[in-house]
DNA sequence: ACGTGCGGGACAGCCCGTTTGT
DNA sequence: ACAAACGGGCTGTCCCGCACGT
């Protein structure tokens, strides 16, 4: 082969985080391949070495994405208060490009085609499981089979995790923003 | 004049309409000014006659939405109860253009122009504002200011509720998103 | 209408003389949508105004450097000495972009779509309907229906005349070239 | 060595063959290295071992297929109105891809590089050179020093067969076609 | 007010020639 | 000898915005 071995996984890798960030802050749309390439340091041309088309290239940046928020955000404490803590702090609420893709996207995934709602839905089970084992430590069972049993209180928790997030940006005062963060954070962690 | 008088306002608010349609089935960038003129009977040319741009035909169409929505759901009944019954109802979550704009396309406001986003910001205003008058129905304020001192159990019935839905309409098993209607729901209107 | 009447016939006219001399010069294949459309002063985008798509551009250039070539060198003057003496002349033989399109592209024809290929059989019959009002100058029929009934003796000079030009062109020694050129200049003119 | 000696040399026969016949059957732009190294068993990353560039293998094709002709059709019989029958033949003219490449491809020299335009000019000139043999049957002089001397008739009839196929080919009339094919085919054995 | 139509710009998907390194 | 990856080009498509004429 003519590069070492796993250098087109690198190069993946490196297209994939690009994709995964303009995701974020450009929203859906606003992933161009021409863009994207040049900022890996390629050229466009070389896109469909390493992806069937678009779409796979989204699909793989959105679970990208998601688990770079479980590995930050979701894994970050043992204790379902620190994750709110983590979830809901300044920091992940006003972050420009690198938090939980759920919030930052949700409601992009509805109008996309097939294989991105996918990857969205699978985004969202994995976060459902990861925040299920905060919620109720003891639980140990495998991966996909977690979110359909996902406790009560884990789904209410996400829902309002994720909504405070999605209200507290679209508001322009920068005192409601803290509120709502403030006042969802309190109620999270109960 | 060649038209009767209110002519022009009722061009302008079919295409608006349309376009509020659109929005929510597709998405902010799925409205395309040919498709919609086309829609409303018109060819794209005396798009311009009714908005300087684009932006501004969307800032309009989310206010449109928004207030669909206050007058379809929030206004629909004087208790919080029935409010939350209301929005989270299944033909609500399940519903394809005509729901909450909020929930529906709320993370898309980030990456849209400052025009765009403060539509979106006056829209989340107006929704507290409603909301904050079902929570606390003695109230009697002026519209503009009551998002700022909105109590914060509506803020975070607010965020609850907008989040449930995006999680909802994330998730592809229906038996999950009907748990997390449910489960919130209750929440929602303890 | 936005342009002057016959604004856009000019544009595409200038589109077509552009692609006729590229065709010429380089080629079928040596048409290149965006650099012709550079080269009228527009950038591609614009050119699926004026045309469905490239077949449908190359045919009409095709056509068009046809009718040139039966314009300045069939049209010469009546008698048929004549019209062999400007066809077979240095000029025409060396000319590098503006001659015979039959002489020019013959061979490309046959790989082409259909479209295209129809542009060089009616370009064919066309050099053949002219040529033989030289040779037979009495005849005065319409134009679609001469080029079946030609003359043996127009067949016969219109192939030698073409392949004159193809195989003179293709040699490298110019003495030959012109030896060439000469031998069947007297031959056609006999 | 690992393969046998010889090995290579056919390799890179049996490409330079495939590139002669898509030569013919698609044009020299036809040639596409990715398809014809599939076609002999290869990768087209192996390519570069046999030519340095792509000009040099359509060089060695245009050469290979042109001794080809001259292997069939030329050498077919000692006197001239045979080979004029069988150059003239319908099998020749409506032959796909195996004919005289300079009727099938000749006019597209022009436009091609340097290597290719001497390739064709060689092939044209081994053309003259056995036509001329034919034609002047006594003459016995080395390969390349005879086209330059070839006879004026040696000169013209080559114009006239070559030209004879570019037209028939071309126009989409069958009886036109023959016609053209009788005429000429009549006048060159003359 | 509206229709028409044009220009500019961007993008997806595709193909090809070439190089690099194994 | 070979394979993969890269650079560059092109086609067809869409859309926004504007300049007109009606």
């Amino acid at each position: 082969m003519r590069y070492p071995a796993g250098y087109k996984e690198g190069v993946r890798a490196s297209i994939v985080a690009a994709a995964a960030s303009a995701l974020r802050r450009d929203g859906i749309d606003g992933v161009s391949i021409p863009a994207l390439m040049k900022q890996v340091g390629l050229t466009h041309g070389g896109f469909y070495a390493h992806f069937r088309n678009r779409n796979e290239l989204v699909a793989a940046a959105v679970l990208a994405a998601a688990n770079e928020t479980v590995d930050r955000v979701l894994a970050y404490e043992p204790t379902m208060e620190a994750v709110v803590d983590v979830y809901l702090s300044t920091t992940h609420v006003d972050g420009p490009g690198d938090g939980c893709v759920l919030a930052a996207l949700g409601t992009e995934a509805r109008s996309q085609p097939a294989p991105i709602r996918r990857a969205f839905a699978k985004a969202a089970r994995g976060f459902l499981t990861h925040l299920d084992r905060k919620s109720c430590p003891r639980r140990d069972v495998p991966y996909d089979s977690v979110a359909d049993e996902a406790s009560d209180e884990t789904l209410v928790k996400a829902s309002l995790m994720i909504g405070a997030i999605v209200l507290a940006r679209l508001v322009d005062d920068p005192k409601l923003k803290d509120r709502i963060v403030a006042a969802t954070r309190t109620v999270a962690k109960s």
